[in-house]
DNA sequence: AACTATTGATAACT
DNA sequence: TAGTTATCAATAGTT
């Protein structure tokens, strides 16, 4: 409502959604109050920021409020304090309003996970549609970028490992190398260049699965391993 | 915020009460679901109208704001079993897991839906991401569909009232061209030819002004209109 | 309920 | 963080 219309979605900067936070917050508290008093309404309001800072509103008493609103699904007589003897009474009715109230939220829940997966779209106007479309479109945009984010996350690990494997590797090497001559020395360094010039990355390779076996001094962890857990997506 | 500023008094017509009542009901719950949205807040919303009608909004769900904000502001002790006999035991054991059970079952369609929205990504690996990545496309796939679908519909709509719209035009310009020549018969004339050469669509919208507004024999509705109610996307 | 003149809220800027 | 202003949105009164 301002020097350009803004398109209701997550502000991704943070400063930017701290601002608008503060602003609308108040415009939001004023207005529920301004309802409260010209229609003599009771309203309650509950505001938790993205910091988890608490806000609120009550046009009476918020605990009245919220229990008001926790019987009145199934009850409508006044709200007077429960007696003792209606003690239990009350009980159930808060009981079964909850559980009521429960079924309704999850079937609201289950509708829109439904329209997100594409079903059940003929009630919605085209505006409804477009709204639906732009939700879709950000939450895979979000889903990929953390789904490359993870991929990167492990090349880079990946990396990390391989570069420690080729260290390791090359002590190894120096190790072996200063093994005083036995018998067959002459065939084992020929054996040794060849493996050096032309197949280093399988050299890497043999000393990663015969690290994990051997006696291994420096303690380090060396198995490779993708992230790839088998946990279904229901 | 209207043709006069209204003093924030109780509105004492009950008839006004109500209309304003409604008007800002809407506008405010709507403030609420956008600063919700933009600012990545919870927001619980709870408006009993002066008739004891409850309405209510929440970003989330209204139990665990609520539940948040006992815990938030100081509240914690409660829960006292009520000691009853073995009957009312077991039927509040019941209950309890009904209860819990539907209270799981939402917790999980709303993380369903915030990670489908993007959010709480953190927990998945790279295989569930991938799922995850596969629903949304299909579903937006979906949703385009249908979106494309209704625009088409709204297009044919449109293109048959048009084709309607021409073939009445044509029909008045008949009855115009049989009114017997009056004093200015050549003026109007060239007038006439002039619009049916280069205004042809101005002189559609002008017959659907008219058309709605004059005597119409064969009772079609001739406006011409877009689908998009403005419905909002609670 | 639908329509506008007008006020109010606020996005971008300072 | 607060103040200013151009614009958009809400709505009071009316039909």
């Amino acid at each position: 409502m301002a020097r350009e219309r803004r398109e209701i979605k997550r502000i991704e900067s943070a400063a930017a959604r701290q601002v608008t936070f503060s602003k609308r917050r108040r415009g939001l508290f004023k207005k529920a109050q301004e309802l409260s008093v010209l229609c003599d309404a009771d309203v309650a309001l509950i505001v938790f920021s993205s910091t988890g800072k608490l806000s609120q509103f009550a046009s009476s008493s918020m605990n009245e409020i919220i229990d008001k609103y926790n019987t009145h699904s199934k009850n409508l007589g006044k709200t007077e304090q429960p007696s003792l003897d209606l003690n239990l009474c009350v009980y159930f009715q808060l009981e079964h309003s909850k559980y009521a109230n429960l079924n309704e939220q999850l079937a609201e829940a289950s509708l829109r996970l439904r329209q997100m997966r594409g079903e059940e779209l003929e009630g919605l106007n085209v505006e409804e549609l477009q709204q639906l479309e732009k939700n879709l479109e950000s939450g895979l945009h979000r889903v990929l970028q953390t789904k490359d984010q993870q991929f990167l996350e492990q090349i880079n690990d990946l990396e990390r490992k391989s570069t420690q494997l080729a260290e390791e590797n090359m002590q190894l090497r120096n190790q072996v190398s200063q093994i005083p001559p036995a018998g067959k020395q002459a065939v084992a360094d020929t054996e040794n260049v060849i493996a050096e010039e032309g197949q280093s990355s399988e050299s890497v390779m043999t000393a990663l699965h015969s690290g994990s076996s051997q006696d291994n001094d420096d303690g380090s962890d060396v198995s490779l391993k993708l992230g790839l857990p088998c946990v279904a997506w229901k």
